[in-house]
Formats: structure tokens, sequence, C-alpha cells
DNA sequence: CTGAAAGCGCTTACAG
DNA sequence: CTGAAAGCGCTTACAG
């Protein structure tokens, strides 16, 4: 059996109230006394008990991070920056995926009603009844959950904007548009807006391919997308992955990135992962997640806290443009 | 405040221990009282505290996966190998990113002591004493830490043999080899004691570069391995970031891979994230990944383990090899 | 400054 | 089959 705090208590000849005080850094407690217990939990290699303590608390110091995979560099950075942050506010991360499947979606929810886990972020795509979230600490990125719950998202329309007018002064004549159309809604879809106005400006005509999000089994996508507007001279993709499959699909059909078809993503360049450069709009990865972790916390303390927080993208020139 | 078990007793008119047993699925319990207590439970809208019941359990159903990073392939699908598995038995997925810091590992076992969580993986570097395994549910990835755990790895030996000598058949005439020299016992230095055989065999002489495991930074590194060898025609890197960056630098030399240069690698190809095909040893990283939890598992319940799993990788032919 | 006691919300022998 | 009680290991008013 372990040794706990009663122990201690015994051992010292004091209350474990006192104990406990030693332990908490309790002000009032007398320096002979604190050292006579500081040497019993030294001699009986005593160790609080957390899950005692927990319950005391009603306070795990665990927050859910729900990403739909984990292997794939946006979440994963964002894994990485969430964890990060949470652990200087002395929480720690439990890892949930939810492979696209809804079912986890709504357990993880569960999980915080048990009180396994005292909030949550989520960086994924399905529908929720807003009344799940009632009384429940949710953090969301890119997906407006409603209004209890605070995203974290970037400045989608302005970026992409900019974006696809490069692409154009760098001689695109016809630009497609081929991405993932979120499910809830999501600044996400202003990707596509920014992308149609600025066809609309310059009298062209919009060649839009998108489907439901997912990841895994773009290739047939892109290829789809290739098929349906043969004489493009260059897309705009609303994702990394996506992007990724673009590439290959065009290269496969024999044609040269950037001289024959130019390319420009949402999302790239995780410089951790990789060398090569795409022309991107690089979303701030590690802040998103470090945002999202604050505005839990907040949430958490019952403070109140922004509906929406924009961050800024930068657009990164690579060679997948002219 | 939430609603707890007491409330339901009280609403169904019965004791709390007969709620726990209707919610725990009991078997002696009358059916009409069950019926009772359901309803009551569903008009309440109660939920069990899982803080109560861990600490009464002594049991927290939470287990951490420690990872010098998450955000590198291998890392990122040992997580989602892992956490897949850890569900199957009931168990949540604590993440860890060390983070190449060893305070944060040894942080970990603290937590364990703390009953934060109900065992760890590690795959990681750095050196711990065994003494602070001992009553510890630790299960390890490719190091050895000692008899009280038990480690998960790959066949490092035949297979880089295999890959070496494939290297020979090829036409490589001047093979090198480069990599993460492993701060703790580990199979993984097998894979450079397979090289030295090869070479041994074939009366080669052994161009061996080797340097403490990390993760980022290598550019340098393998830049230094290229000058100390500057007539190489070939390299089997031990690790997937360590290829990657030489694959880089001996292109920036303006040689040409396979044609100048050829290359193998332990890891890599990673599906889930590239297409390009590269030579190398791929671990079987989601069941490396489903058997540290299933031996994690053993050790929690109290069941005997095996000391050492060793599980086949198997052999790509990419393009960066003739 | 400090001890004794209550209580966090469960589960599980123990009687009946 | 079921209720009352003890106990998991803490923290925190409450007295003194």
């Amino acid at each position: 059996m372990a040794v706990t705090i009663s122990d201690v208590a015994k051992y010292a000849g004091v209350g474990v109230g006192t104990v406990s005080r030693v332990l908490n850094g309790s002000k009032s407690v007398n320096e002979d006394t604190k050292k006579t217990v500081l040497r019993a939990i030294d001699k009986l290699g005593y160790s609080p008990n957390s899950m005692a303590k927990r319950l005391r608390k009603q306070r795990n110091g665990v927050i859910a991070l729900m990403v739909p995979v984990i292997y794939h560099p946006f979440f994963a950075l964002f894994a990485d920056g969430a964890e990060k942050e949470a652990t200087k506010y002395g929480y720690s991360l439990m890892l949930v995926s939810s492979q696209q499947h809804v079912e986890r979606e709504n357990e993880i929810i569960d999980r915080m009603i048990r009180k396994e886990v005292d909030g949550a972020i989520f960086v994924t795509h399905y529908v929720h009844s807003p009344e799940e979230y009632k009384n429940c600490r949710i953090v969301s990125v890119d997906r407006n959950l409603g209004d209890e719950v605070p995203v974290v998202t970037t400045d989608n329309y302005d970026s992409t904007f900019k974006a696809v007018e490069y692409m154009l002064e760098r001689g695109c004549k016809r630009i497609g548009y081929v991405g993932t159309r979120p499910l809830v809604p999501s600044d996400v879809l202003l990707r596509e807006k920014a992308y149609r106005d600025v066809m609309e400006k310059h009298g062209l005509e919009p060649l839009v391919f998108n489907f439901a999000a997912l990841h895994g089994g773009e290739t047939k996508l892109v290829n789809d997308f290739l098929d349906a507007y043969p004489d493009m001279d260059g897309a705009f993709a609303s994702g990394y992955t996506t992007a990724q499959r673009l590439i290959e699909a065009v290269t496969a059909r024999g044609k040269k990135i950037p001289q024959d078809f130019q390319i420009a993503s949402y999302d790239g360049n995780f410089s951790a992962w990789e060398e090569k450069r795409m022309t991107c709009v690089e979303q701030p990865v590690a802040e998103m997640a470090q945002k999202a972790v604050q505005l839990l916390m907040s949430k958490i303390n019952g403070e109140e806290t922004p509906d929406k927080v924009v961050l800024n993208t930068s657009f990164t020139v690579g060679n997948t443009t002219k």
C-alpha cells in the first residue's frame, strides 16, 4: 500500500491538516513543524495521491484535444503547441482522435460531463446540437459551434483573396478552386468565397470543385477536378493534403509545375516535416493552439471570453508558382 | 451543483448502493427496482463522477505516451495506433512531448507515482536510473530501460544487414552509414553493427558518422558526413529525418539520386504523409504501438510480460536506389 | 499556528 | 435482493 497523508501525519506527530498545509505552501505554518513534516515526507517517500486531490478540488487538470487524425502535420503541430501551452497552466493534454467518427466526438462530451477532463478543444468537423455545449468548457478551431463556443480561426477571406490575386499576377488565366467543404458553419467557407470574388472582380469564370471534409482519399477527387476543367492553368487548394495530391496528379499528367500549372494552397510548408516549398497561406499553427488553450483556461476559470479570435496568416511564395 | 448518486437514490427511494449496482450492471438487482432507478437517472440527467470513481477504484483509465516530439511521422503514427488500441481497453491516452528535455521525462514518472496515470509508454531517449522504474507500469519502445521494462522493437540487425547488402547488389562501391547514436542501451545500435558487419564481410572500409539522438538540426551533420567521405556513392541512414536531410544535401551538391548516390534508410515512407518513395526498412508502426499498449495493459493487470517483443519490418525499394 | 471533523462522490463488503 | 456504513486520500472551514 502506498503511503498516505495520514501516515505522514502520524509519523510527524501532527494532524493531516498540517501536512496538507505544508504541502500546499500555506503561509500559516510554524517553521519547526514544517521541517518535521518535510522530514517525515522525505523519510516515508510520500507523494500526494492526485485522484483524491482531484475529487476534493473538483478539478482534473486535464484538457482534451479532439482532432480528426493526429498524423497530419497541421494537427500534430497543433497538438504540440497545445501541450506546451497547457503545461504552462499546469494542465495535461488528453489526445482524442475522432478518426472521422462522429460517435467519438460525442463521446468526448460525455467525458466532460463525467468530469474526466476539465475542458476540450475541438479541431473537428462534425455537427453537434448546441445544447450539448451548454455548461461545457469547449473551444473550437475554425468551426462555429454556437454562442457558447469561442472559436479560433484565421483571416481566411483576406489571405485567400490575396493569394488568388497573386496567381493572376503570375500569369494564370484560368484558375480553379478545389477543397473541402466544412460540414458545420465555418470561416473556412470564406476561402471559396474569396476565390469567387476574385474571379468575379476580374470577369473570370469560377471553376469550383469541393467535397465534404476528409483526410485521405483526395487523389481521386483532385483527378475529378482536373478532368472537370481540363484547360485550367492553375488552382488554389483549400488545404494541405489536397494541394499535395494535386501536385502529384498534375505532375502525373505530364504537366510541369509551375510552368504549365501553378498551385497555391491554404496551409502547408510545415517546416518541421519538409523542406520543399509550396506557395501557400501559412497558418500560425502554434499560436492558434496557444490561443485555443488560453481561451479554454479562461472558460474553465469562468472568465469572459471573446466569441472569436482571428489570427493573421502569412503568405509564402514557393516554387509552385511562377 | 451537479446531480450525484445520492440524489438519484433519494429520488428513486432506494439506497445509493442499489443505484451503484444498477449502474455497474450487477446481476443481483430486482427488475422493478432497476427500472425505477433507471427512470430516476434519466429524469435527473445523472452521470457518474469519474473522479470519485477513480479514487474508489484506485485506477484512472489513463495511460501516458511520452514522445520526443509529436510532429514527426513516426511518433504521430505511433500515437494514433496507441490511442486506438488504448480505446479498446477503455483507456485514454495522455500525450506528453518531452521536447528533448530530460526533466519532462522524469516528471512523467512523478505523475505515475501521484497516480495521475496508470502507466506509461516511453518512446524517448533519455537515461533514467532503473530504480525509478520499480513499481512503475512502463513499457518502452526501442530502448532497453532495465529488467522491469518490457521493450518493443524491430529486427534491427537483420533488416539493416539485408538493406546494406541490397545497396551493394545495386552497385554501390563505397557506402557510408549515418545516424543517431541512442543515449541508452538499445537494439537500434544493431543497425550500425549490421552495417559494419556487411562492410567487413565484403572487405570494405566502414564509413561511419553518428551523433547523439535528436530531432532537428541534422542538415549540418549530414553535410559533415558528406565532407568526411567525399568519395561515397551511397549511404544508409539510421532514421527518417536524417535520410530526408541527406537527400537534400546530396542533391544540393549537384549529385543525382540514385544515379550518383544511392540512399536507403531505416524508417520512412509514412504513407499518410507522403507519396514519394524511398528505399527503406519500414517499421510496422501501428503494430508497434498496439503491442506496446497490450504489454502495458498486462503490466497494469499484474500479469507476466515478455522482456522484449521484436516485430518484423519490411523492405521497400523506392527510387533512391538504382 | 494547528487538530479534529466533515465532505468530495463513488463502490463494496456486511448484514439482513 | 438491498440498505447503512465504511472508506478511497485528500482539503478546508471551524474551533481553539
